[in-house]
DNA sequence: TATTTGACTGACCGATCGGTCAGTGTTCTA
DNA sequence: TAGAACACTGACCGATCGGTCAGTCAAATA
């Protein structure tokens, strides 16, 4: 068993382990796997190589770890997201807006999920990220299922489709924001609340020009 | 000036510049810069590891020509799709169609350009994916704005948003493809036409029910 | 034929990689 | 108080990294 550090002043926060796991949390979340070193790991966390070879057996080992955590920590604050009776399209606006958020503010575990899904690789661990993917995924689903069996959004819609659509929206905009602000056509970027409340405009209404006198967008007369 | 082998036989393609820069787009495509050494380059592409620093100076200008070649191949194969005056909605799922079939064949340069966008260090490339990405964009916008000035489409919605989404779906579809095929309602991973006719669909149409009598989209009677 | 040029190679370099190990200091426990 | 348990370190290991270099060979040029 681990000694406990309950005679240590308030520095709870430093001990070794947890701060070798921060330090590689950043590191591989900026520069991938392969190009971080054990050595920068113990450097930026102050302690000796040899250290981190102690508290982890192996650098895969300590990837695997600081994925758990990451994902662990991710499924934490989606948790809290809870929606209520609201109307549909108002709780559909908030998961898109509270997941961009989201995902912009815990960009690490972002960027960590999306390299495990570039480099499929066996030996690593998709299996976590798929858990934390698959979790708002469902979620989402059944929101969407519950929508259908309320009557507030087309039945012969695929949900798991619309979800795909809604998440690819955002996890486009985290990747490519940085690409796409560079195109004069593109004004969003800076504006993520912007960028879902258009999103899921679309999303709801289509870009079809309504024939029918526009009832179901309104014009911004507020 | 580089010699010529007119005197050789068909094997035109047995160059051996060539043939490493294949072997490099291959590898690096597959497991990322930092995890492809220069040994497993010459040796899959069938030279010395001198031979390698002969041809291209450095590691890093290597993979640059890798890049800067791929790119160029994308960006021909996209020239080749030229739209007529369809009508729009015809146009939009065609450019859809056509655009996820070239990032699924075209899978090695898809994910190169997923890394320069995941990877953005200053020393690295990113402005020559942002080329192809901005090539295509562009295009799409522009068939956007057509789209508005003959009146086939919402003048309220900004037509650089409609592209992201479109080509964040095509994208997303791409790289989420292999964690969606785990999750159980998820239904369309093997199909990408049908994927775009769904995701077409949706982005004309939206996700609401039709109050006037389901004039849009109609019901699936052939 | 003599020279040059460029594709190509094996041997080698210093640096760094992931990982090991013997040992030190501290703290909890029998 | 003896010793087990633990966090931690400097020194070290073999392997591999990106990159260099002297030199071989074939073809083009003179």
């Amino acid at each position: 068993m681990p000694q406990q550090p309950t005679l240590k002043p308030a520095s709870v926060s430093s001990d070794g382990s947890e701060r070798i796991l921060a330090a590689a949390e950043a590191l591989f979340a900026e520069h991938g796997f392969d190009a971080v070193s054990i050595n920068a790991i113990a450097e930026r966390a102050g302690v000796s190589k040899a250290n981190v070879f102690h508290h982890f057996n192996s650098k895969n080992e300590l990837y695997i770890a600081v994925l758990r955590a990451a994902c662990h920590d991710a499924a934490d604050h989606l948790h809290h997201l809870q929606y209520d009776d609201r109307p549909f399209p108002e709780r559909l606006a908030d998961f898109a807006r509270e997941h961009l958020k989201h995902i912009l503010e815990q960009h690490r575990v972002t960027r960590l999920i999306q390299r495990e899904m570039l480099y499929n690789e066996p030996g690593r661990a998709q299996d976590i990220a798929e858990k934390v993917f698959g979790d708002i995924f469902q979620r989402l689903v059944q929101t969407l299922r519950d929508g259908q069996a309320g009557g507030e959004l087309r039945t012969d819609v695929d949900p798991a489709m619309v979800a795909t659509l809604l998440i690819g929206a955002n996890v486009f905009f985290f990747q490519a924001r940085g690409l796409l602000q560079h195109f004069p056509d593109v004004t969003f970027t800076p504006d993520p609340d912007g960028y879902s409340s258009m999103m899921i405009d679309m999303l709801l209404n289509g870009i079809l020009p309504r024939t029918t006198a526009g009832k179901n967008h309104p014009p911004p007369a507020d």
